[in-house]
DNA sequence: GTCTATAATTTGATAGAC
DNA sequence: GTCTATCAAATTATAGAC
């Protein structure tokens, strides 16, 4: 049985990855859980609050799901495929946006916290991505190379959400892992 | 000498690069301006139609000069270098997200007609590249290495904006044409 | 924890004078 | 084309009762 502060964060979050931040409102939240917008404020002062809970939380099972799938990788290959596939599943079982993605685009509009709590979601990812490399490549070039894998699955959520057709982030993403 | 309707193009072009589509309103940018937001109305009647007009002049000068950029490109790879410049420039000269990139993300958040223009926006940056690549390789093929490279470039963008770190962009890019 | 009530501000938009 | 004046609605947020 979910608490009210773990439904507000369920809608908040698919509400976001919907349409943003500044595009989701304590009511639209209240009326879905059919409580008043105060109430909201109980379980999150301001609104930078929610965005900061919603940001660890996506995180935390973002990187847990990602372990779980790569806990029997051997090779880097097998790694970035589970890499990969960790960023396909948050697309296609809901058909919606990283969460991070939307809000890395909508940095200069968000409030510090909230910016440099995505900004450090990318950097750990770019930092597991670079491990995950072949260990013979010079640290620079691996770096490179993460921030292009990263890139490209976060570019192809973008566009297969603007597209409406999310074979279009399977396209981008196989072509990517043919490559590695 | 610029009309008030391209100052305000400038300075919602600006401003929702920045920030995103929510998060700009008529009174910024009258304030801005120095009028009043009740003129802005005089220019565009609705906030969709400023987006459009936006989105409109956006891709209509990316590809302008992207065809600049493009005009001498003999090869494929010299045409996909041509295309990963217009991206760069677009980034690196006002460190700036791609208009469409920002939109494209918000896309659930806006007015129909609005996401229709964004995704046409993308639409016409895969055929483009999709035509650029060797003509040998199977259409099916080409249009997914397409989806890849514009995928790259855009989430290149969105990290650069998030990190505030531009590098990570080229980083991004570079390693994508040193697979090419 | 949730409510009512309310404050303070912002927002998109219109009517009509100049 | 720009202004004043104004509107209705929405938004973030707080105080205090239950």
């Amino acid at each position: 049985m979910s608490t009210t502060t773990d439904r507000l964060l369920d809608a908040a979050e698919s509400a976001m990855r919907l349409r943003g931040y500044h595009a989701v409102s304590f009511r639209d939240l209240a009326d879905e859980l059919g409580i008043k917008s105060a109430s909201v404020h109980y379980h999150f002062r301001q609104k930078e609050d929610l965005g900061l809970a919603l940001v660890g939380r996506y995180s935390d099972r973002f990187f847990t799901t990602l372990e779980a799938h790569a806990v029997q990788s051997q090779t880097p290959k097998d790694r970035l495929s589970a890499y990969c596939k960790t960023y396909r599943q948050a697309l296609r079982a809901s058909d919606k946006m990283c969460l991070c993605g939307l809000l890395g685009a909508e940095t200069c509009g968000l409030p510090d916290r909230l910016r440099s709590a995505v900004a450090a979601f990318f950097d750990a990812n770019i930092s597991w991505v670079a491990k995950a490399l072949p260990t013979n490549l010079p640290a620079r070039h691996r770096k490179a190379k993460a921030a292009q894998i990263v890139a490209t699955l976060q570019g192809a959520m973008m566009l297969a959400t603007s597209l409406r057709d999310p074979k279009t982030f399977d396209a981008a993403a196989n072509a990517l892992l043919a490559d590695l």
